[in-house]
RNA sequence: GGGCCGUUAACUCAGUCGGUAGAGUAUCUGCCUUUUAAGCAGAGAGUCGUUGGUUCGAAUCCAACACGGCCCA
């Protein structure tokens, strides 16, 4: 027999011995009176004497994360829900012959309910000298080693609960998570943003440009699409007069996985009337200081080793002179069409039909510029070509009024001036379908009457963009990979 | 889709030139009332990712596949 199964039969004959003595494995009547993080902040400055002149009683509660067991005494550490460790010390002189035989039957990973008084050991460790124990519930699986704890990434991302319960780094990452998503809900609703929610299923799937997932609506017999970007709906409310609204929520494209995607990604999208994508640059500077600072306590941040200035302004470089100024394309390469189409080809970038110089000019950024762009870097200037729904510049009509944010070296934001002009966004909507018609699976299969119908009742100029959440969070917490932040990444099935 | 790397006890990892599978943690037994990855003595625990191949003999060499990681498209 393997010692893991071995171990699961030893624990569950003692769940049937503690039923068999009238405990409950599964009791469920424990309050605990305080949390480990608030007893650490509130009794770790006092000295020994101090904390025994307390003469008050601390109820805990908390999974037991090690033990050192002694004949007659024992100290274990427990864990709770504030991710915080104590030390509880557990003598049979006080706790009674029954309790103590109790207690030498718990394992590690039991979840247990002490009640005490604090002290400080010899060595001055905070230590909760317990007067009564109750099993709150039985574990009947091992805890990973309680030296290195748990470092096999699939087994960290497949079993989650594992590495929670013993990566303390792991919770710090998702607290920060939660707490920059909060920071931007503030900053959003102080300057008067209203959070909405937009379909997630779609009957024409718009907005990005992506492969979508497909489902079906059994009662409705029709085709629904998982939402690749939220970006329609949230213009048909600005049409409808909410002028400043904002959405945080999950998008699905149907593409492969990498340190930088996982097929379903939390966005954050805002538009705002009567600004254009100048002022959402001004924007984007103050949202990420604001989080960064109210996060971080600063805005010189450390990303894998690369010192990162978040203050603002931040350098704007159009796309064509970054080319030069950053890729080392000589500049009459970058103004002659066919030259750039050339280079773009023998760097390997394939162009489909119906692209050119605008795509040649994107791929060849990707390529070449994008890698150096560790500070924050809007890039600026982008063709028509590959923006099928922004504003066409008024002094040049082939490049549009859009940015993309980048840091370390990734796309942080993409945002625009938004096309509000019906028959242009008809037009181009025309030749996305063409594009879809001649087998391009990104570009959407059908053209949304209804939104080009919103468009004709009247958009005011607008401006929006789109922030990856989760790329905020790697920047902001110093992760290398998507799947570190978030809970729970997509894995193929296990065989 | 292509390349490289990994997969050995529940966990963390060794395993030499192809010759009976190892350690620490965890578990079990005994001792131990202030330990700090507690200590001491002992015990049990393996489909070496899977399937084939080469070989007298494979964790080890070869192939395919699976899962994971990184890079590229």
């Amino acid at each position: 027999m393997s010692s893991a199964d071995r171990i699961s039969d030893q624990r569950r004959e003692k769940l049937a011995e503690l039923r068999q003595q009238g405990v409950d494995p599964f009791f469920n009547l424990f309050k605990p009176s305080h949390s480990i993080d608030r007893i650490k902040e509130q009794y770790e400055p006092l000295g020994g004497p101090e904390l025994e002149g307390l003469d008050q009683n601390f109820r805990l509660a908390g999974r037991l994360m090690l033990l050192r067991e002694f004949g007659k005494a024992s100290f274990c550490h427990i864990q709770d829900g504030s991710g915080e460790r104590l030390q509880a010390y557990v003598q049979r002189q006080v706790v009674g012959e029954e309790a103590f035989a109790l207690f030498k039957k718990l394992d590690l990973g039991d979840i247990v309910g002490f009640e005490g008084t604090l002290f400080r050991t010899r060595t001055q460790e905070l230590t909760l000298a317990v007067k009564s124990l109750t099993l709150l519930t039985k574990s009947l699986k091992p805890l990973p080693e309680k030296y290195h704890g748990l470092t096999d990434v699939e087994t960290r991302y497949r079993q989650r609960y594992l590495d929670l319960m013993v990566n303390p780094q792991v919770r710090e990452v998702f607290a920060k998570r939660s707490a920059i998503i909060r920071l931007v809900r503030q900053f959003l609703e102080g300057r008067g943003f209203l959070e909405v929610e937009t379909p997630m299923m779609q009957p024409i799937p718009g907005g990005a440009t992506a492969r979508p997932f497909i489902t079906h609506h059994q009662a409705l017999d029709m085709t629904l699409y998982l939402r690749i970007a939220p970006e329609l709906y949230l213009k048909r409310l600005v049409v409808g007069g909410l002028e400043r609204v904002y959405e945080i929520n999950r998008n699905f494209r149907n593409e492969g996985l990498s340190i930088q995607h996982n097929p379903e990604f939390t966005m954050l999208e805002f538009y705002q009337a009567y600004a254009t994508y100048e002022d959402l640059m001004t924007l984007t500077e103050e949202l990420v200081a604001y989080v960064a600072q109210n996060l971080l306590g600063t805005l010189k941040i450390t990303y894998q080793g690369q010192e990162i200035d978040l203050t603002p302004p931040w350098r704007r470089l159009d796309l064509r002179e970054s080319l030069t100024a950053v890729g080392g394309i000589p500049p009459e390469v970058v103004r002659d069409r066919e030259a750039l189409v050339a280079l773009a080809k023998k760097e390997g970038v394939t162009l489909r039909a119906g692209e050119g110089y605008g795509r040649a000019l994107t791929k060849l950024f990707d390529l070449m510029v994008e890698v150096h762009l560790q500070q924050p870097t809007f890039i600026l200037g982008y063709p028509l070509e590959t923006s099928p729904l922004s504003r066409k510049n008024d002094t040049d009509p082939e490049v549009v009024d859009r940015f993309e944010l980048f840091i370390a070296s990734r796309e942080m934001a993409n945002a625009f001036s938004e096309l509000n002009d019906p028959d242009d966004q008809r037009q181009r909507f025309e030749q996305q379908l063409a594009a879809h018609q001649a087998g391009d699976e990104e570009m959407p299969h059908a053209l949304d009457e209804d939104f080009v119908n919103a468009l004709e009742h009247g958009l005011p100029p607008t401006a929006g963009e789109g922030i990856g959440i989760d790329r905020l969070v790697m920047l902001l917490t110093d992760s290398p990979s998507i799947r570190d932040v978030i809970l729970f990444p997509q894995l193929r099935p296990e065989r």
